[in-house]
DNA sequence: TGACTTACATTGAACTTCTATGTATTCTAA
DNA sequence: TTAGAATACATAGAAGTTCAATGTAAGTCA
């Protein structure tokens, strides 16, 4: 999905850190399936968020044993974040313009 | 403008056959200026459409005796568009999830 | 006649995408 | 106890995308 994972992965941590695994999970759930990332698509993507430092994370080891990177937004990652929702919201509103309310796009 | 130029030019030739500036001047009055696409970035990907089979182009001369290259949209680029749509659709489902409805996001 | 606007084009660097493949660990069922 | 599945993270690199920079061309206007 070009171009939206960073402001989703991005809105998926605002709302709370979390780990690769689960995002995979909750981006699939979100869709309701139509997306499905795989771990190849994800993770050099949040390195990237790393390396920009539009997120950090920490190691966690869980309650089973298993260990976890979890990631968190930073304050850059916010401002990029906003920065994406006003361009995403331009072109929403351009698409909407011409194709008509978003409800009636897809089946 | 990741990802979105394809659409955006499809959606804009649906309407009907349109030329290279006069695309660039309604991307920027639909956007109320916040998209402003330049040559170098609009050119490459109407040709790379043609080459895809999703428009095609004829050659017109204006009134003014200007040589325009009017492009119109194909049945392969409508099929194209409307896999755009659903795509879009998804993510933007996902995003206003998340973000809220589409009319909180930009200032 | 020169500056500006309109109009199309190309190159190539930089960036993005994501499959394929890898390692690792815990859980579950046989 | 072992094999398979699920969970969990990682990397390389091929293929594709993006678009600034730069180019040519022609019509308009002062």
């Amino acid at each position: 999905m070009a171009a939206s994972t960073r402001p989703l992965i991005l809105s998926i941590l605002k709302r709370g850190e979390s780990y690769g695994y689960q995002i995979i999970q909750d981006v699939k759930q979100l869709s309701g399936g139509t997306l499905e990332w795989s771990d190849g698509m994800l993770y050099p993507v949040l390195h990237k968020l790393q390396k920009d430092g539009c997120i950090e994370s920490r190691w966690v080891k869980s309650e089973e044993g298993r260990k976890r990177k979890y990631y968190s937004i930073t304050n850059i990652g916010l401002q990029e974040l906003q920065t994406a929702k006003d361009q995403w919201s331009s072109i929403h509103s351009v698409l909407e313009t011409i194709w008509g309310p978003a409800q009636k796009w897809a089946i």
